[in-house]
Formats: C-alpha cells, sequence, structure tokens
DNA sequence: CCTTTTAGTAAATCAACTTTACTATCGGGA
DNA sequence: TCCCGATAGTAAAGTTGATTTACTAAAAGG
C-alpha cells in the first residue's frame, strides 16, 4: 500500500458535521458585508457583533461572552469605533463603566448580518425540507440549553 | 425605556446554533490535549489535525482544506515537526512534492482527540437520546453533502 | 532545450491576541 | 471620613499567527 489512507474514510463525527458549516457561514457574512459596503469588518469583528449584538452592553461582558480577554475586546471595539460602527459612552450610575452603542451604520451591519442569516435559513430549509430543518434547529437548541455548548 | 435590548430575546438563529457548541468542541479539544501531556498543540494547530488527519497528504492539500495559505500552513507544519508531530518526506515519484506523516507522537495525539470526539457523541447522545442525536447526525450530514456547508 | 506551470519554502510585513501595567471608581469597613 | 481592596476600563509592549512578496526546484509540453 501505498499510503496509510484508510478506505473508507470514517464517517464525519459531531465536531466536525458543525464546524465546516458554522466556517462557512461565517466565511459567507464577511464577504457579503464587505460587498455591501461594510469593507472594514473581518472575522474578528464577528466576536463583537455576533448575537444578541453588542448594543447596550458594557465591554466587560462582551469581552465574557465572546471568550476573549477585555483588552482585547477593547482592541476590537477601538477600530469598530474608528470605523464608525459603534461608539462608547459613559454610563449613567457607575463612574468605571461604559456602554456600547450602535452608530447607525453598525444598525446597518447588524441588520445585514441578520438578513443574511435569515438567507442562510431559507436555503437550509429548502436543501432539507422546512419540516427537517425545524427539527434541527429544535434539536440544536436542545444542546444549547444544555450544558453541552457552553 | 433606558436601554435599546429587546425583550423577549429572539430565538438563535442556525449561526449561533452551530457556533457556539462547535466553539466549545474546540476548546475541550486542546484543554485535553493539553492536559494529556500533547502540551504543544494550540488552536491554530486543529487546521492540520482535524478530519480526515494529515497524515499522507501533501502539504498543498493540507492548506487548501484548511482554508489556509500554503505559506501559513506551512509554518504550523513546521512548528508540529519541531514538536515532534509530523515529519514531511519527500515524495516518491514526484520530486517537487512531499508528503505529511505522523509520528508515533503525532498517531498519539490524533487519537486522544478521535477519543475525545468520542466521548462528547456519547454525551450527547445522552442528553439528547440515541435516536434523536442520530436524527442530529443525519441532518448534519445532509448538509455536509450538500453545497451549502462549503 | 526552453518556457510555463506547479509545489514548496523563506523572509518581511501585517494583524490579532496576551501579558503586564496603570488609572479611576466603587464599596466596605476601621 | 478615610483607607484599602476589588472592579471596570484602558494602554503599551511583546508574542504569536497569517498574509504578502519573492525565490528555488521540478515537471510538463512544445
Amino acid at each position: 500500500m501505498s499510503t496509510s489512507s484508510r478506505w473508507p474514510p470514517p464517517p464525519p463525527l459531531i465536531g466536525a458535521l458543525l464546524r465546516v458549516p458554522a466556517h462557512a457561514i461565517l466565511r459567507r457574512i464577511i464577504r457579503e458585508l464587505n460587498a455591501a459596503g461594510f469593507d472594514e469588518l473581518r472575522l474578528p469583528h464577528m466576536a463583537v457583533l455576533q448575537f444578541p449584538g453588542p448594543d447596550g452592553v458594557r465591554p466587560g461582558a462582551l469581552a465574557e461572552r465572546a471568550g476573549i480577554s477585555k483588552q482585547a475586546m477593547n482592541q476590537l471595539l477601538q477600530s469598530l469605533e474608528t470605523a464608525g460602527y459603534i461608539e462608547r459612552s459613559a454610563a449613567r450610575e457607575d463612574g468605571r463603566t461604559r456602554v456600547v452603542r450602535f452608530t447607525r451604520r453598525g444598525r446597518g451591519a447588524y441588520s445585514k448580518i441578520s438578513d443574511i442569516l435569515h438567507d442562510i435559513e431559507r436555503e437550509w430549509a429548502a436543501e432539507l425540507g422546512a419540516r427537517q430543518f425545524a427539527d434541527l434547529k429544535a434539536l440544536l437548541t436542545r444542546v444549547w440549553q444544555s450544558p453541552l455548548a457552553w
């Protein structure tokens, strides 16, 4: 045998089954955002823009839910602020904290993401059938609600 | 209204439903690999080690399937070679090409990953029920086989 | 042969993230 | 009231990862 590759290949495990389409979705979001005029947005920015969005949230909370350090989040927020997607205003009650707010442009980008995701949902539903797609989402939602996903 | 957050929150879309558990799995793999003595392995190395593994594959092919440049893949391969996980041997027929091979240590790491993934599959099956978990995998496999995932 | 294409690599540059360190504010006691 | 520890945020340096640019060697095809 000329190589050690096995045949037939083993079926993909759950890790790959989730990872591959998740990455495909991310790449498509970036691509379509850039094409729609939001062309400063890069993959790392998705850590900020991801569900349920940064509007009205503190920087530290964003860092925690994205799983990165506060400092890394701060750099992302700075670049997003420079590019005009968000602004950070001093909080009302606690002088230490600040609050992230969408600008008009930021809200536009976020709603574009939402549009893309809804497009993707429609495509998947067309591919699998509406019923089966709903089943898929229901199962993933059960995982989401369990400790397994975190 | 003190913030613009909406209530109740919208249900997660398919993007988040895939992304969150996929990231959780990746983080767990890194954590358990490091704990098992494979402590040089970092998240970027997973681009090499991911299904179906680099054994007997050319560097360029690995780059393509990981979605990164050949040069970036080359740096990953170099660090994996230095750490003793793989080796690159000159190919038999074509003098330009090389072939990546697991070392014993590399094979150990790869089979550890496989163990972890099978553990995760068992946990998910326990959470959802074996039947429903099988349905989930079947649906994701249909997506995998369609152009949607790529 | 000679040219073009392909595979791989290397170095420089660029981007992202972590580590370390600092300021400002809050809150809870002596 | 005044410390003093803890918390939120930020900033700068250092590290790591990835892209860009550029090169060598082998193959393919006239």
